[in-house]
DNA sequence: GTCAACTTGGCAGCTTCTGCCATGATGACA
DNA sequence: TGTCATCATGGCAGAAGCTGCCAAGTTGAC
């Protein structure tokens, strides 16, 4: 439990810079923040700032997915008493539901996000891999034998679905959290993306 | 019509830069060739490679993007006699289907993106700006005052579909093309891809 | 034939990211 | 408590991506 020394001081500077990290990200802008300035910030050496995030971009990645990893963890195991339904919107309410509690702060993440390409190109790099692990936890309700094509697109849709929720929701201030947008979002899942006709 | 020397000249340059990278990348890999080398053999200067190309991965993206590009624009104007399911399924094919005429290279540039991050990202973001595009497309198609989550959606999860059978076909290589894999997965889209089931 | 516009190359410089080694702190064991 | 192996950190050098700036050569219009 103690965990040492050694071990709390590492969570603390990993903590402490990226705080630092997020500050000056959101103060200045991602691209005007150099790694030398967020490792003055946490009174680091750039050398340590990259053994503890592989690259620039991965410190706001690992601060904003860590909630999604945690509700997708939780979906938990399959239960059959559980509808599809139920499950992703018990999961997608857990992550959308912090957001309201710091909104200022999740609204300008999001802004950054949009005007910065090498950002978003590692964020949908590991939205990529939540996809995955997300396509995993839903295979049990698809039947163990089917093809996993449903559930892979399910999970990616899902994402999508999240994806579309949080950007509508920054450009309305109006907005306290993007809950109620979610609501719509879901019912276009439960009919099909092409509407049946002719071949 | 003549278009000029210098505009010809250019074209060539461009197209140069593009086949040697191309040819290098596949050669020793994204990350192993340098700027340095496309532009030796490209005989051009490091300074011109990047007048022609942003960053080093919009090579790739350049060269891969253009027939998406292409199928989507000539998805064309909205047309009521056409179907929802026979427009896309015509785009799908479109651009699935140069890709058995020169496979092992198609397959090259499949791996090359999976094991290269930074190339992913690059990838995926163009791949959302190909999914505004063809959302764009296919909204006259859910009606004009409707809400227009159902064709962001839709067009992004054909997308989505799209990388899955790239990515299958990729590792079964008794699959000379991937247009066979197409037909289940659109089947998938013309289904609730969350069943109907309580609430 | 002349001149303006433009393309290219080279150079210096910034930033991200990595390998290497010395230094100092931590923690285990006697 | 003392000793030693382990490990986190810092600093340094350097590669690679990328940009601004200016000089030189080419193109194309009059």
């Amino acid at each position: 439990m103690a965990a040492g020394l050694t071990e709390r001081n590492k969570l603390r500077t990993r903590r402490e810079m990226a705080e630092a990290a997020g500050r000056l990200f959101l103060e200045r802008g991602y691209d005007a923040t150099t790694v030398q300035d967020i490792a003055d910030a946490a009174a680091v050496s750039p050398r340590t700032f990259f053994r503890y995030f592989p690259c620039k971009e991965d410190v706001v990645t690992a601060i904003a997915s860590a909630s999604m990893d945690d509700a997708i963890d939780h979906l938990g195991e399959y239960d059959e008493n559980k509808t599809l339904r139920s499950v992703l919107t018990t999961m997608l309410r857990a992550v959308l539901a912090p957001v309201g509690d710091n909104s200022t702060r999740a609204r300008g993440f999001q802004f950054m996000l949009r005007e910065t390409p090498a950002l978003r190109g590692r964020w949908l790099e590991e939205r990529r891999k939540s996809r995955d692990r997300l396509a995993d936890a839903l295979a049990p309700w698809f039947g163990d034998d089917v093809d996993p094509m449903a559930s892979r697109l399910l999970a990616g849709t899902v994402l999508l679905v999240l994806d579309e929720v949080m950007s509508r929701w920054a450009d309305d201030p109006s907005l306290a959290d993007p809950l109620g947008l979610l609501d719509e979002a879901l019912r276009v899942l439960g009919e099909p993306l092409i509407p049946a006709g002719g071949q």
